[in-house]
DNA sequence: GCTTCGCATGGAACCGCTTCAATAACGGTG
DNA sequence: CACCGTTATTGAAGCGGTTCCATGCGAAGC
């Protein structure tokens, strides 16, 4: 009867016909777990994230999810938002029959996670972080930070601030750092003196980033742009900037990271990295790892752009850093919409 | 050997050690199908919502998450996005030791969804949606129009749009229908004539929304108040104000609804439903009723509110509607930050 | 010192499916 | 019609725990 539910080929067609009338009169349910438990494995994967509300985050999911989905694997979510459930969920994984794999999600696993899911040889594969001997699919934030700059850089402006979130002690999350990086990387390339007053961190939030932003521009030489870490924090920086009274992109360049929906809805220049895919993606090579399969590159890079949009703009007065009568850049790019 | 594992008391403490002992000498990893198949529970619960990337649905998925975690349920995350997953991932359910039950997020079901399901008997809890004989956590959708359009009318606006989404044929959204029709009653209560022309749907995105509302300031005679069915769409209509060369709030006042997350941000006025909280509470009722409780009421409202913050004011030009002398209105609340 | 009671432990049965080996039915052929 | 090679079906043995029952052992009571 197994044969029928499973479709094998090796059943007469009128024996199916009458099993199938049985498992119907009697409704029969077969037990997922039965199978599962009997054949040796769960068909489910973890997907790991932290923070499960930040856009960016879920747009790594979905895409994620929409893979395993069509694998026919079933998705457990664990989010999480402080070093116990971290714990937790790992030491789930760890259990035999617990789950066949998982994707983990913009975390940065200490070594002793790493040694305990090595140990327990459970399939990984990290999306937006890294671990050696883990595939992991990731963009070069570094490059993003330069990037970034580089495009404020090349509409003329020369007091470019960042504003980011500090590093979590416990979830350890780098791309900040590596974006301040690359940020001083293209402003030491031409020969700009950087100033530490430009750099501010704070929490992850756009509240604090609009904080952040309103010190900024209290400076005596306050920035004539401003790269945010992330495009939440760009949108606090919008808020901050509209409460300190200036417009954007008239008074204040501001440029995100990730491109986020909202950004798009809203009309934020950033720093384009493929968040669905790169879900997509992990998922995919997590599928080749369950299946032993040895995943190509084991670590894979993501394209990233800039995307001008509309909180961007070549700077408009001179007179702040030079000389020159009022003209309007020609910057401004096309609004969202239609 | 099960014992000590499972903690039962009847095991003297020697052989605990020794047995734990025994047990991390051989790297044995219990085998959590195996348990939960004797033990007839699957310890395990599906979360189905429509378009994971809507902010909402996340705020709502990741309160319910944060119970069952804490309630020791692995949640798996069911995402349906087009009819042909809603069948699939319900039919998943309806599979014995699927999953012990399940939180059905913003998704209207149809009778036939409905009656597998309970012919199933799959424990079944709803937020945002009802269902006859299914417990449900909504809030009053009619009622939140309700408040929304009386906000914009307190302030002095006579001419209000609504911007909304169109019913989704196959996974039935009706909220908008309600929140529209709320509307609707509280113009009627004043005695205001309703103009159909102020009444848009599209799709459901803040770029849709930003076209409609730059027909709707195209009227010969504007709206001076825009209720959107939701934040996102919100988002849309002050981009699409924006784009219109119109100033928010001094020359468009514009209220939302849900209280997302960049509603705060950005200073949106809103209708707020406790998002997170609904997720939660569904959650903590699918646990009752797997435990076989008897869940209190039924139908659970949560409360809703108007927030008013700095994208609605008084109308300040009453020339457009009536009389009086220009003053400014009591509105604008203090922006976000700090 | 021996019985009685109770708690700790070892063992069997079972959860519900898959799988594989063994048996039965089948169709074709000499 | 008997025989043989296939193919279909049935049955038993796991998968890896939990649970319940029976046995063993120690402490308490007589």
């Amino acid at each position: 009867m197994s044969r029928v539910l499973n479709h094998s080929p090796h059943v007469r067609e009128a024996t199916r016909q009458r099993v199938t009338e049985v498992i119907r009169r009697l409704q029969y349910r077969p037990s997922r777990l039965a199978a599962r438990l009997s054949r040796g494995s769960p068909g489910t994967v973890m997907l790991l994230v932290p923070f499960l509300t930040r856009p960016s985050v879920v747009a790594r999911l979905a895409g994620a999810l929409s893979v395993l989905d069509e694998q026919g694997f079933d998705a457990i979510l664990g989010n999480v938002e402080a070093p116990d459930q971290l714990e937790r969920h790992l030491h789930a994984l760890t259990a035999r029959h617990g789950a066949e794999g998982a994707v983990i999600i913009s975390l940065q696993l200490g070594e002793r996670h790493l040694a305990e899911l090595r140990s327990a040889g459970v399939p990984l594969v990290m999306v937006d972080a890294q671990a050696p001997g883990v595939p992991c699919t990731v963009v070069d934030d570094i490059r993003g930070g330069t990037l970034a700059a580089e495009h404020l850089l090349d509409l003329g402006h020369r007091r470019i601030a960042f504003v980011g979130d500090e590093p979590n002690p416990d979830l350890g999350f780098r791309s900040t750092r590596r974006r301040l990086l690359g940020y001083r990387r293209a402003l030491a390339a031409r020969g700009i003196c950087q100033n530490p007053a430009l750099i501010r961190l704070g929490a992850h939030s756009s509240t604090a980033a609009a904080a952040l932003t309103r010190q900024l521009l209290r400076l005596p030489d306050p920035p004539t742009a401003i790269f945010a870490a992330s495009d939440t924090q760009a949108l606090g920086v919008l808020a901050g900037a509209e409460q300190a009274g200036l417009r954007v992109p008239d008074d204040l360049s501001v440029i995100g990271y990730d491109d986020i929906e909202s950004a798009a809805q809203l009309g934020l220049s950033t720093v384009r990295q493929p968040l669905r895919a790169s879900g997509a993606s992990g998922a995919h090579r997590l599928c080749a790892v369950i299946r032993g399969e040895r995943v190509r590159p084991m670590r894979q890079e993501l394209p990233l752009g800039v995307v001008a949009r509309s909180t961007t703009r070549a700077l408009t007065d001179p007179v702040r850093s030079l000389t020159d009568p009022v003209r309007a850049g020609p910057a401004r790019t096309a609004p969202p919409g239609d």
